[in-house]
DNA sequence: AAGTTTAACAACCGCCAAGGA
DNA sequence: TTCCTTGGCGGTTGTTAAACT
């Protein structure tokens, strides 16, 4: 923090002296700094000067706070009143609090975040002299650290408070008006967490001291793009590439002590307001993991969701039924959140981990299900898919999918795996790593592979009672129904054709998919290279 | 020493809600 | 009831300095 300390103290030192380069002052500093101009004309923007700040203060000792829009009148401050009161809250207000935030604030900024989320004003009106915009830039910066570093953004004794306090009380903290989404959905069910899912875990990187609990998935549109694919468990773990500088990792990790527990709920995260539509269908495609998918809560199939533990710049303020707006953080979906724990329950792996698994073979990872071709490469996932294919007619899709591995994670697995660019080369809006930004996050509710086509045969597989997306919400990367070649966005789109899809259309789509495993194989028509 | 990356910070922008005309 | 103004909030971006390679 002792950077924070200088960084703090030399603001105001050189605040002067950063103008006189200008940000995006829409004028020179020499027409702002008269400062008393007439009123009229165009009000300057980007860093406010010294003269600028002494008129402020100075009306705002004669006249009080608020009408800022009359600053400019009264004062002659070349300003919009926007500027003025952002300037007089963030900077000038008298009991301003200057300086890094202490180890208390800090824990207490996690805390609350996990609470409420996003809501900075809220977070600031809990921290006495600290600004909203202080708090969401320190958490920004903070989540981005984290996500570097692939560490989870809660720490697990966090996590159990906040669980803990929802359980206590209806209202968590101080929260008005019954904002009690975060804690609510912190109720989650409490998870053990299946031994195999660490096995993987890099407790050599040296500072991981708790099991993490909590990872900045993104719970809104992202997250529900990407929940059904490759992502929704991408679960932080620590990086292959530690950051350069883990001071906040220190500084948290060490101020926050990380009594861990086995039954913190470490996948609520996964579950927002359309959980049931996200969490069952993603337990059905993950059969290399039958044991895992008769474990109802650890896929959270039932479960309230947690946004506040979906994502660090998750709000959770909005309802849980019904349309929920989505808040799609500037931090949601860095690189970095993929490069993560190898967890087969991952069907699509990240980047960074294909390149892991190029570079060291996977080796624990691949031992779940000695049928599925997941420890193979894509050629002979193909192989497979096709034998699985011809049995098809037999099994019954509830049975396939018990019984195959997820045809993605073929691809995780494979040396032959296409590359970032190749991804994004097919269709951004179907791959997630092409999903940095928030547009069109809600097209595509994710209900992973499952054929929109016939969700009655799904349901009737369920112990919960689920509802499936119909067909408008369809997955991004299922197979469409009027899909032709040029709609198989993935080759384990392709497969999943096989490997779910034992349905009306079966026979339509199964020549398509023949042709498409051919175009696979030779034709590269898509662009996929090794 | 130079170039690159990262953290911290400041400020703007757009959206929204409340209140008044 | 509608429109406008104002204030608040959250997201995002640009800049700078420090840290790192």
């Amino acid at each position: 923090m002792g950077t924070l300390s200088a960084m703090s103290n030399m603001r105001n030192e050189s605040e002067d002296r950063k103008m006189s380069k200008g940000r995006r002052s829409s004028f020179s500093i020499e027409e702002a700094g008269s400062g008393e101009n007439s009123g009229e004309g165009p009000l300057k923007k980007g860093p406010w000067t010294s003269a600028e700040d002494a008129i402020l203060v100075e009306y705002v000792k004669k006249h009080g706070e608020g009408n800022w829009n009359a600053v400019q009148k009264h004062s002659g401050l070349a300003r919009c009143g926007k500027s003025c009161r952002l300037r007089w809250a963030n900077h000038l207000r008298p009991d301003l609090r200057k300086g890094a935030f202490t180890p208390e604030e800090e824990r207490r900024i996690i805390e609350l975040h996990a609470k409420m989320g996003n809501k900075w004003a809220r977070m600031a009106a809990e921290l006495p002299g600290r600004t909203d915009n202080e708090i969401k830039n320190y958490w920004n910066t903070r989540i981005k650290r984290m996500q570097r570093a692939g560490l989870p953004i809660y720490p697990a004794d966090v996590c159990l408070q906040v669980l803990n306090s929802s359980q206590e009380s209806p209202h968590v903290g101080s929260l008005p008006n019954g904002d009690i989404q975060h804690a609510d959905l912190l109720q989650a069910q409490n998870f053990e967490i299946p031994d195999v899912e660490f096995k993987n875990l890099k407790l050599s990187q040296g500072y991981l001291p708790f099991t993490p609990t909590i990872f900045d998935i993104p719970e809104s549109g992202m997250f529900k793009q990407s929940v059904g694919l490759s992502h929704s468990y991408d679960l932080q773990f620590p990086d292959m590439r530690p950051p350069k500088r883990l001071r906040e990792a220190d500084t948290i990790y060490n101020t926050l002590e990380s009594g861990i527990s086995s039954s913190v709920p470490i996948f609520t995260q996964y579950v927002d307001y359309n959980c049931e539509k996200v969490a069952e269908p993603f337990k059905l495609s993950s059969p290399c993991h039958s044991d895992l998918n008769t474990n109802d809560h650890y896929h959270g199939g039932n479960l309230p969701g947690s946004h506040a533990l979906l994502n660090g710049n998750a709000s959770s303020s909005e309802p849980i039924a019904g349309p929920m707006k989505l808040e799609l953080p500037s931090l949601q979906y860095l690189e970095t959140q993929q490069g993560s724990w190898e967890t087969p329950m991952s069907p699509l792996p990240s980047i960074e981990s294909v390149d892991t698994l190029i570079k060291s073979p996977p080796n624990e990872q691949t031992q779940s299900d000695p049928i599925s071709p997941q420890s193979s490469g894509l050629l002979e996932a193909i192989i497979y898919e096709s034998r699985v294919l011809k049995g098809s007619n037999i099994n019954s899709c509830h049975q396939t999918r018990d019984n195959c591995a997820m045809p993605s994670e073929v691809v995780k697995s494979s040396p032959l795996n296409p590359n970032e660019t190749d991804w994004e080369e097919l269709d951004d809006t179907n791959s997630p790593l092409g999903h940095s930004a928030a547009s069109g996050l809600s097209e595509h509710t994710p209900i992973s592979m499952i054929s929109t086509d016939e969700p009655q045969s799904i349901e009737t597989t369920q112990e919960n009672d689920i509802k499936h997306e119909t067909a408008k919400d369809g997955p991004a990367y299922c197979f469409r129904k009027k899909g032709s070649l040029n709609q198989l966005t993935r080759p384990d789109a392709l497969l999943d054709l096989g490997w779910f899809g034992h349905n009306s259309e079966y026979g339509k789509d199964h020549s398509i998919l023949t042709d498409a495993i051919g175009a696979l194989l030779g034709e590269d028509r898509h662009g996929y290279h090794e």
